[in-house]
DNA sequence: TAGACCAAAAGTGTATACACTTTTCACCAT
DNA sequence: ATGGTGAAAAGTGTATACACTTTTGGTCTA
């Protein structure tokens, strides 16, 4: 079991989804799925069946499996948690800081800043989401790491789908503060910042948009 | 898609492992689950998997389904989220507490009270988490009640690996004690309360155990 | 022209088939 | 007795088959 064709077709799909290839609403057709990475309707199956437990995808009976379209509440509902998460996550670094985990973070926001400038949004978004599970991973806790790795996934969708034209792109500046405080074991300032950075990314997202359906196949091919 | 049987099946080896009927280590094999839900291995397989992305259940390649065996660190790391997030949570609930959800929670209280006395061991130990989600749900936020109630899940079985002999069975009081500090809403108390409870449950394990794998059949048949 | 209806096409849901891997166990050699 | 060997049995991994549902698209009717 645990067949690695099943998960690589998660990744590339997550993938294809998180780097906003694929729309929400999309329709996810098995057969064309299969098709496209040479294994029979099992595997595919198997990957929408996973895909859709971390809410990236939807399932409906009978119909199909379509990128999932999170409603403004569950965007918001997801925030939340994130919120509480992070805010406890941030306290506990604090803790136990050590200077090769600031190092390791202060290396992640400079790949941040080198992305800024260059490459295409898809890449940023992704560098941007990063840094909160680099953080957790850095704790040592892969429970924790895998849970905020999936909330971040679920927004990287919502980000896609609320996203407004002059979306938050100072994330970047935001959590080079949060380092700075974090290497002065500054825990309020540190959890201050995680907070309002986290209000600022929602408070970003224009909760009225609607987009079109992507071509599968098109999206697929990069 | 999204198939009842599927999830019955979910429904049902979630039970039996929560309630401690099988146990942690127990192989599943696909056939016998099969045939003992009237079934295909198709949909015993697709309920496999889910089980193994909840963490309850151990995939092996081309060994089979196994009942999970966390390890000490993995739990410790559960707990660590459960108190992150919990620690939050019981905040956010005083900020909006409404007398309907006290009503609500000391109903809760009030079921727990009456399984004490009576009611076996895993019908206690389903309560005393029910506790946990059922003040999430009442928070309005369906994504943090879907979380916590994995994180529970995976408690459950947890308590089942490294319970001691002198379980904290003080629980029921411990939750008690929260619900009145959320009613007098006072936040710091209720927080302190609750991460002591955490803490409580957490030091009560021995992390030391071992236990045998059990019969499926029979397991099951519960 | 617009709408209802129905058959064909396409797609999903479950079972089954088959290849390949792991486990079991009888048999043999030491 | 003990440990290794290999074939049979059991079990997993993937593909395919088939029943059933939804979608499509054309035709007929008002």
């Amino acid at each position: 079991m645990e067949s690695s064709s099943t998960s690589a077709i998660v990744e590339a799909l997550t993938r294809a989804i998180v780097e906003h290839r694929l729309q929400p609403g999309t329709k996810l057709a098995e057969q064309k799925l299969a098709d496209h990475f040479g294994v029979s309707r099992t595997l595919v199956r198997q990957a929408l069946f996973q895909l859709a437990q971390n809410r990236l995808v939807t399932l409906e009976p009978a119909r199909g499996a379509f990128i999932a379209t999170p409603s403004a509440q569950e965007a918001r509902q997801v925030f939340a948690v994130r919120r509480m998460l992070e805010t406890e996550m941030t306290r506990a670094f604090v803790q136990s800081v050590t200077p090769a985990k600031i190092k390791a973070l202060r290396a992640h926001v400079a790949s941040e800043k080198a992305a800024m400038d260059a490459a295409d949004a898809s890449i940023r978004t992704e560098l941007l989401g990063d840094f909160h599970v680099r953080m957790a991973e850095l704790m040592g806790n892969e429970v924790l790491a895998q849970l905020l790795g999936d909330l971040i996934s679920r927004c990287a969708l919502i980000t896609l789908m609320y996203q407004s034209a002059s979306a938050a792109e100072h994330s970047h500046e935001e959590h080079a503060d949060i380092v700075a405080a974090l290497a002065a074991r500054d825990e309020e300032r540190a959890v201050q910042l995680m907070q309002a950075h986290l209000e600022h990314v929602e408070a970003s997202l224009a909760f009225d948009r609607k987009r079109p359906a992507s071509d599968l196949a098109a999206a697929l091919a990069a």
